[in-house]
DNA sequence: TTTGGCCTGTTATTTGTTTGACAAGCGCCG
DNA sequence: CGGCGCTTGTCAAACAAATAACAGGCCAAA
């Protein structure tokens, strides 16, 4: 068991689908569930299903299924910890403040801690029960303060500045909305990006040439 | 040539990523670039590059590369069009507010028509040049514009209720910011997910479990 | 207690994507 | 004009992921 060696990267980005269908599932009053239950409820095959619960050791029982409170909370202590990453916000436009909103408000596992720009008219406010401060004091605030994860919610010339800094500052892990590629320069850090522009043409892509 | 009987989908999620570098590229005046210099700048394989491109009929010359302004041109030609597509916005709270700003002030190819609430607060305020709507006018709306594209930054169980709806009305393409799994239902729409509940999620789990 | 149906964990097969290899084309230089 | 260096387009091999197949465990019922 606890074979998590190296999953690979589609396994994991599943990861947080199963987490909503079978936290739903649960709040239906279902206790059990089969492979291809779930596969069927999610448009996967069961195959999918079992091949991935396995990754991590696999939590069902032959002839039963799995159990829903087994499996929520094996996939929470995969996905949540006990601690929550200390998260610092950039760039504090109409985005900034809708990210940071969700971070808080809807998100599980992150703390925000600080929240910087550069845009005088911003710098005081509070944001979501953080001060925004000027980006000239984040490297004091880092380096008291230990973030270990920043969204960049800034444009790109912004992004591509203060990337550099962040890493050296110790930070492990990026949200970022920008359209500047981090992760094409470090590799032994975790980036998720979110890139709208992409999102958005790809999808016109799709419209326009629906098969 | 213009072999675009199939092109897969991870070769179009690359497209948007190739026209912001080769745009920069022009920006900085080069005008011809090789396949192992833009693989190099992007981080991967020349041999990709080329592929890419030529599922879509190669626009190289051997001995030469590729010229910047030819390039740009056809990916382009590919990702955006001529007419851009009606869209629609569901859902005004603050992620509405920014995406919508982000939809008229940045993105290339769509124009915002309509944007609709429930909230009697936001009802008859402006977003981005329109007029927010009750929700109930939702079906006279489309019937009179046909909006093509709608993009859903409403909670989970409003774009549950809402989407068979607007596949109805004739939505053929949804930019999806909510929990709600659309996919699964339908298959002769275009859905483009961001689920930013999801990309948190496996951020965390990748800066915890860092190889 | 034994049998049969069901379901998991795991191994095998298929499918799809990425990487590598090479022939043919272009331009430059002798 | 011919050879050389460089580059594309394309085909082949390697790799990764998704699907299918199956052996073994569990429960229920007889």
């Amino acid at each position: 068991m606890s074979n998590i060696n190296k999953v690979s990267l589609p396994v994991i980005k599943r990861l947080p689908k199963y987490y909503r269908y079978i936290y739903d599932m649960k709040q239906n009053g279902i206790t059990k569930i089969s492979s291809s239950e779930l596969a069927n409820a999610m448009g996967t095959t069961a195959s999918q299903v079992r091949q991935d619960f396995n990754c991590f050791g696999g939590f069902g029982q032959q002839g039963i299924g799995y159990n829903i409170d087994v499996l929520l909370d094996e996939i929470a202590k995969l996905l949540f910890s006990d601690e929550k990453l200390d998260t610092i916000l950039l760039g504090t436009g109409m985005l900034g403040h809708a990210i940071s909103s969700y971070l808080t408000a809807e998100a599980r596992g992150y703390h925000l801690v600080g929240a910087f720009d550069i845009d005088p008219k911003e710098i005081g406010n509070t944001l979501c029960g953080v001060t925004i401060k000027h980006i000239d004091e984040l490297t004091e605030f880092c380096e008291l303060h230990k973030p270990e994860v920043a969204v960049l919610c800034l444009p790109r010339a912004g992004a591509q500045e203060i990337a550099p800094h962040l890493v050296a500052l110790g930070i492990k892990g990026f949200w970022n909305f920008s359209h500047y590629d981090l992760s094409v320069m470090y590799d032994n850090i975790t980036v998720e990006n979110v890139h709208l522009g992409d999102s958005l043409m790809s999808l016109g892509y799709m419209v326009r040439n629906k098969d």
